[in-house]
DNA sequence: TCCCCTCTGTACGCTAACACACGGACGGCG
DNA sequence: CGCCGTCCGTGTGTTAGCGTACAGAGGGGA
């Protein structure tokens, strides 16, 4: 019980945390396993403990932006919640790391069961939507720079340690921008001395200087997390 | 009961909408009134009739962009039904018309009891998300053009005719350009004959040609509604 | 050790959209 | 009828980011 390490869950009352637990399998996800995408049924909902999920939408089936991360204080199949059965974004593994899976049906029936949960995730479902809508307005209005910025910052909240495996490849294609665009960024913050990277590898030296470097989208979406769920 | 003109209402079973209906009452929601705004205690929850209300999301406290379009088809309020009491964005009456309005807590309560409304509404919400997954790609990555003639379908779509109020400047504040963007792209609209307008009167003349003007989006978020509430 | 593949740096031309500014046109109101 | 506020058209210069292309630098595998 020590180390059921996933937010969400913690929030339960002990029983409600129990029985849920008990439906639950550990796995582990490895990097880049895709766990849903549009269209296909959901088969299990993850309630990640140090494994990263990005959620990725589509445009003409093709998965172009990523809109949402998840880690340890989120879950993937937020849809199940809403008794629906396909996700409407592709959730990709983006940090190999652990989770808690449980299948589609006994979820679903446990939430009927389980009001502490259903009420936990609502809350859950609301942050999430909230930061959508926050999110198109930094896509839209915010440069390059401090997109990457907040990104590396939500990034190392959730990997729980100050560096990880990202190319600027990668990068390009979470923000929606060209690789150069981020080749450029980074560079600027690797010269500002906020941040150091080779080959895919790339790791956070200023917490403090990526957040001042950061739009205040960053510090909105934690105080709307901590507002309903600290 | 069959003046009742509001989608998600009537898809309620006879009992439940009756009960539902009970508890509302009607309202006429006139241009440019404030429903609710972010932090605001959320104080009534709506369902338009034939008015048409934008969700509009807020960077450092200004509203800037347009996340969400509410007519008919949808409601207002819908952090309520995640048990949260305030909204975390803007609802701006865009079209000036009747709707159904509750209050919070009798809402609230009344979502308890009433199964069927329950379950309706998670669906609009699973709607909802999939529409700002979307939407966000669709600003990132669609010119001013395309969105701007998908704006106006989704507008005619709600309105229920073909004539609304809108200035360049209205639409380049909904869709986050500057108004020139808007001039440019809507002359080029009119030129082609999809559209008609003047001094903050526009008219859509052809249908069927903004829906070639207008990105793929617009078809795609009518797929997932229609999929899943219609 | 050598090769090849991946990753990063840089360069060039292009364009959608930006900021700002101004003039003209319509229309309500006195 | 004339005034003035609102709304639309246009023009000029600027910029962030795009598409593309290529070269060098690591690093792992044969």
């Amino acid at each position: 019980m020590a180390g059921v390490q996933n937010h969400l869950i913690e929030l339960l009352p002990r029983a409600g945390r129990r029985t849920l637990l008990a439906l639950c399998e550990p796995v582990d996800l490895v990097l880049s396993e895709r766990l849903c995408a549009p269209g296909d049924a959901t088969r299990y909902a993850y309630f990640p403990v140090n494994s990263i999920i990005s959620l990725v939408t589509a445009i003409d089936g093709k998965p172009v932006l990523e809109v949402g991360m998840v880690g340890r204080e989120g879950m993937v199949g937020v849809e199940l919640v809403l008794g629906v059965l396909t996700a409407p974004w592709h959730a990709v593994v983006q940090g190999a790391g652990a989770a808690w899976r449980i299948p589609s049906r006994t979820f679903r029936r446990e939430l009927r069961a389980n009001q502490a949960l259903r009420l936990g995730l609502d809350r859950y479902l609301y942050v999430l939507m909230a930061q959508f809508g926050a999110g198109a307005a930094c896509l839209r209005f915010h440069l390059i720079g401090p997109r990457l910025a907040r990104w590396l910052l939500m990034m190392q909240d959730r990997a729980h340690c100050d560096h990880f495996h990202v190319t600027h490849e990668f990068l390009a294609y979470m923000l929606g921008v060209r690789r150069v665009g981020i080749t450029a960024a980074a560079g600027t913050l690797q010269r500002a001395g906020l941040i150091e990277y080779r080959r895919g590898e790339l790791i956070v030296l200023s917490r403090s200087g990526l957040e001042g470097a950061a739009c205040g989208c960053y510090a909105a979406d934690r105080r709307s997390y901590e507002a309903l769920l600290g």
